[in-house]
DNA sequence: CCATGAAAACTAACATGTTAGTCAACCAGA
DNA sequence: TCTGGTTGACTAACATGTTAGTTTTCATGG
């Protein structure tokens, strides 16, 4: 009974965020449930979540119907509120169409870059191979997104950042499960050289091609997850 | 005042939906918004829609906010909800979303169908060749819905096709004034039938290269709308 | 011991009351 | 006439009360 509720006292405190009460309270459960403090199966119950934000019933039920509509969790009518199983079914699409706007972000840009956007993007990069020297992998993972966050802005297009996330929100959430390693973050820098060396030629061909080798790393490794963490799989 | 409200009793009776009461405000909204009947600019003011659809103001909240997320409407905290107007910026980054998902679903498919569905692939082509020369464009334009349908159906990820209308709702809207012509449906087919040839022979680039240059006669049409009807879009 | 079903307890969904922010109309003063 | 501030009406946002559907519990009969 007990065991299967979230905590809700790890939720932060939502003071730290702004915009409305229920956009902040969204944002605090989301990052519960990306960082797997909330686990796939564990009950959310409202009120517990009320208590602990200071907040009513209603922003808390439309956080919990923005995060029903992301997949995160799994509402169940009249009855209750689980944080969803991983599935690799999401997960494969998920990864299909992060990668679908990754390609077409990674072309045009090759194609329509700025000097100066080129400058910031190898700026990137740089910091990219320094923290990888420092073995600084919270830093590394950091600057990794920031590099795709980077291209996705330089498209030009605002909410294809938001989009991109959205439906690779299950993704991320998995690869919070995967432990950083010297030799994948060595591996990582060298795909996304390829995909700099590829925009400095304005190569968009080359550029989508290094960017789906790069991107296709992932999904075995998350694969190989299914067999270590069967219990956060889906198992109904 | 009155003029620049929307007229609350061209909401469709929404019993013929269903779901929660909240997801049949969002579609009947949804609907006259897509429609026109909602044009942009215009209030929504939620105690005539209330009063309308014989509901509190708990669903149409959660509804208009589904919609603020969609970008559909803009809500103004404190102060009021209107339609969206049409930007220009908005339709190109939906365009290029949705091309991005539309050519992964086309590659994916051409290399991996069945043949049963491509059977299924054919079948509605040749269904849109009867429909253009029976001169039914209501029935082509669905036809032609269908077939962008099928074929995110047939990559086998099932929210790719909520995902992709979800991007361009705005370019969806847009379409509706577009007139269907004789000679744009013609055009049309063709397009569509190079899709299907470059399927048949499992040649996955031809299908990207056929569907770019299909999606790619959109733009342009839009384009000369904000020429034609400058009143619907954004003035700010 | 187990099946069964009634009822109690709990929940999301919905309705309604309250608060606080926004905006336009109005008025005073220049 | 124009400017700046004040006020009041109106709104979304939030809080709280209510309803209806689901699940679990537990007594009863086999």
């Amino acid at each position: 009974m007990t065991t299967t509720d979230i905590d809700a006292t790890r939720l932060q405190d939502i003071s730290a965020f702004d915009g409305s009460l229920a956009h902040k309270v969204y944002l605090a459960l989301q990052e519960a449930i990306l960082s797997l403090q909330f686990l796939p199966g564990q009950v959310i119950r409202k009120g517990p979540v009320c208590e602990r934000l200071g907040v009513s019933r209603s922003p808390v039920s439309e956080a919990i119907a923005r995060l029903a509509n992301e997949g995160l969790v799994d509402v169940i009518p009249q009855s209750g509120t689980r944080v969803a199983y991983f599935s690799m079914e999401d997960i494969r699409e998920g990864t299909f169409l992060r990668q679908a706007l990754e390609l077409a972000s990674v072309a045009k840009v090759a194609e329509d870059r700025s000097e100066d956007q080129f400058a910031q993007i190898n700026r990137n990069l740089r910091l990219q191979t320094l923290l990888v020297e420092d073995l600084d992998y919270s830093g590394f993972y950091q600057a990794d997104e920031e590099f795709h966050a980077l291209l996705m802005l330089f498209t030009g297009y605002p909410r294809l950042k938001t989009v991109a996330r959205m439906v690779s929100l299950q993704v991320t959430r998995a690869r919070m499960l995967l432990l950083p390693t010297p030799g994948r973050a060595t591996e990582t820098l060298d795909e996304h050289q390829a995909v700099v060396d590829a925009i400095r030629a304005r190569d968009a061909d080359a550029a989508q091609r290094a960017m789906r080798h790069h991107l296709g790393q992932l999904m075995p490794r998350i694969e190989a997850l299914a067999e270590t963490r069967p219990e956060l799989f889906q198992s109904r």
